[in-house]
DNA sequence: GAAGACATTGACGTTAACGTCAATGCATTT
DNA sequence: AAATGCATTGACGTTAACGTCAATGTCTTC
């Protein structure tokens, strides 16, 4: 079962203990404590990478966080109506994505126009210069 | 060949003037005069879509300025270097979306998961009252 | 010709997401 | 025990992407 210290895993992650500490603060992580120095264990390395992966796809940190809140939220203690309710943000989550995923179709059509166009107009002056 | 006044666009798109003339002044759009005020053909509709529609990717305004320079870009005048130039960062967006599309369907895998475990607990609950 | 609707520019305010720096502590190495 | 390395908290700085407000202009409508 290993375990990380905050530079350690800043460097795994390629980010800064600045940016760490900082989404700590904003309650997306709570790692262990030795002391006064943190320790991370798997779980929460897992979770920086949904932190990171959630910023890639240009999602705020709040968003991130209800996200997260959703991944591991406990359903044994829940009653029907609360798991209802967390299916509408499920819901919502993925039409949002699907959005998303269409956007993403539409840009990466418009790269491979691009790229023809530009192999074309290569052919051509291959073509007259000979 | 119709036209558009700022706030007929804005109400369209959905924005505010103070964004479309943030991004004028970041040099993404530069639409004609009418004296003072600001006119918009479908030309520059549609480039305020594109813009959006970076947006909703998480792309910054720069890159997303970027994006629209290789949109378009007049390959007429250019030399074999620059077009083979342009196609090299053509390929590079083109990655970085792959990328933000694997994340996607990571994301709506997880999506899938959650739901199904929701489910799972509804029919539990179902069972168990009658 | 005064009022109201829509436009302009300019300047300052705000929020998110960190960066940067300072002061301090604790453990090991020399 | 002095130096080195990694950690802490706290405070202030910064950048992007607008929001908000003020002062002013123009055009139509009553």
């Amino acid at each position: 079962m290993k375990l990380w210290t905050i530079s350690e895993l800043c460097r795994e992650l390629g980010i800064t203990t600045r940016t760490i500490r900082f989404y700590e603060d904003k309650g997306l992580l709570t790692p262990q404590r030795l002391g006064a120095n943190r320790i991370y264990s798997y779980k929460d390395k897992a979770r920086m990478q949904l932190i990171l992966r959630g910023k890639r796809l240009g999602f705020a940190l709040d968003e991130i966080k209800e996200y997260i809140d959703l991944y591991d939220a406990d359903l044994g203690p829940m009653q029907r109506e609360q798991i209802n309710f967390l299916l509408e943000r499920v819901k919502e989550r993925r039409e949002a994505l699907i959005k998303q995923q269409n956007d993403l179709q539409e840009m990466l059509g418009e790269l491979t126009l691009i790229e023809d166009e530009c192999q074309g107009m290569l052919d051509v002056k291959l073509t007259a210069n000979g």
